[in-house]
Formats: structure tokens, C-alpha cells, sequence
DNA sequence: CGGGATCCATTGTGATACTG
DNA sequence: CAGTATCACAATGGATCCCG
């Protein structure tokens, strides 16, 4: 596992989901389309301009497709591509250590 | 997926194991123990202080043992926990998902 | 050899104001 | 409503020197 190709790939695996955004957003969007305010709302302590610039970031990696709605008022809505679906398996995997992280630290019977 | 534990979980592994060096140093520790040197060794790229300070966070975190060999001169080995074991499993769904990531963006057929 | 401590450059992040 | 732009600040990471 300690092999060069494991390395990069974990690396490039948190490069595209990792940081203190992107998987909320993830999270949220596995639900299903969401508007901009609706992730905004959902994600109190998030700047607008940080959710902007992470949505970016994730549309470029094509995980997430943006529809614009020419209209007064603007209507963008955010949804998973076919393609970010297939991270849905990994924020589980994830989620389940998480679970059992919290359990266990907050037990402490090491 | 988008309810506020599932959302808390993900967060929680990703403050464990996230960042930029964490996950390359796991990758390394998975195949078994590892002294300080060698880790230096084996990620060129990462400076002494950061090595040292993510070793200790992922001690404080149960993930990692540190064994301390008292003698001249100085060998410190560090080597995964039973519980650091179950990150395994995590380890290799991102670097899975990784390898598809990698393949996709290098064919970039949509 | 395996660090600790300090200082500094770089980056990330937030607050605010403005716009189509 | 959904952004963009700018500035200020905080967090991160690196270089260097020192120590047991």
C-alpha cells in the first residue's frame, strides 16, 4: 500500500473531496439538486465566496454539473454529475469511521 | 447522506486523516513499522517540522504508535495502531476512487 | 538521529461592498 | 439571487539553528 501509485491516488482523491468544504457539500448534494441559497442556509458558517469558489472547483473536476436559469431572478442550480455519484461510495466509507471514531473517543476504553 | 451526522462523521475523518501529509504517511505505515528517518526518507518533499508534528497528531489521534528506543544515537519507530488499522479500509476506497479519477482525467471522454 | 524553537513566506479564509 | 472584487487577517508550511 505504501507504493507510489496508492500515494498519488490517495493524494489526488483528497485533492478533488478533501478540505473543510468540499465533503459538506458533497454530503448535501447526494440528496440531491440544490440551489445555491439552499447550500448556503444549510451551511451557516460558510462564506458565500468560499462556496462559490469550492462549487468551482468541483464543477471543474466534473463532480458537480451547474445549470444556470436565465431569469429574474437568477436561479443556479447544483447537482452531483454521473460521475461524482461514484463518490458517494467513498463520504460512506468515510462517514462510517467517523461514527465509530466518535464513539470510541468519546468512550475513551482504549 | 446530507443529515447533520452523516455530514459530522465525514468532517470527523477528514480532520483525522486529512491534509497534506497524513494520508501519505498512513499510506507508508500500513506497511508496517517505520523509523523516523525512513519516513523522511520515503517523502522528500515533507520538512522535518511537519513531519514531526503530523506524527504527533496522529498519535494523539490513537492512530499511530510512537516507541522510543533510549540510546545513542536516537531511534524512534513508529508503526500503526490496532485502531489505525481500521483506516485501512478508507485508505483504499480513496485511493480506488483515485485511480478512476487519474484515468478519467487523463482520457477525458466524458 | 530525532527532534524542539523560532522566524518568515505563502496560502487560505473571512468581512465587506458592489453588480447583473 | 447569485455571484465578483478587494482588503485584512489567520492558518499553514518551510528554513534555519539548536539540543539531548
Amino acid at each position: 500500500m505504501g507504493d507510489l501509485r496508492f500515494k498519488r491516488s490517495v493524494e489526488l482523491t483528497l485533492k478533488v473531496i478533501g478540505g473543510k468544504w468540499k465533503p459538506v457539500i458533497l454530503c448535501h448534494l447526494t440528496d440531491g439538486v440544490h440551489r445555491f441559497g439552499e447550500l448556503k442556509r444549510e451551511m451557516p458558517d460558510i462564506t458565500q465566496k468560499m462556496l462559490t469558489q469550492q462549487l468551482r472547483e468541483l464543477e471543474q473536476d466534473g463532480i458537480i454539473d451547474r445549470t444556470v436559469y436565465q431569469q429574474v431572478p437568477p436561479k443556479v442550480e447544483y447537482s452531483l454529475t454521473e460521475y461524482g455519484q461514484t463518490l458517494k461510495e467513498v463520504l460512506v466509507v468515510m462517514a462510517e469511521w467517523g461514527i465509530r471514531h466518535e464513539e470510541r473517543t468519546g468512550v475513551e476504553e482504549d
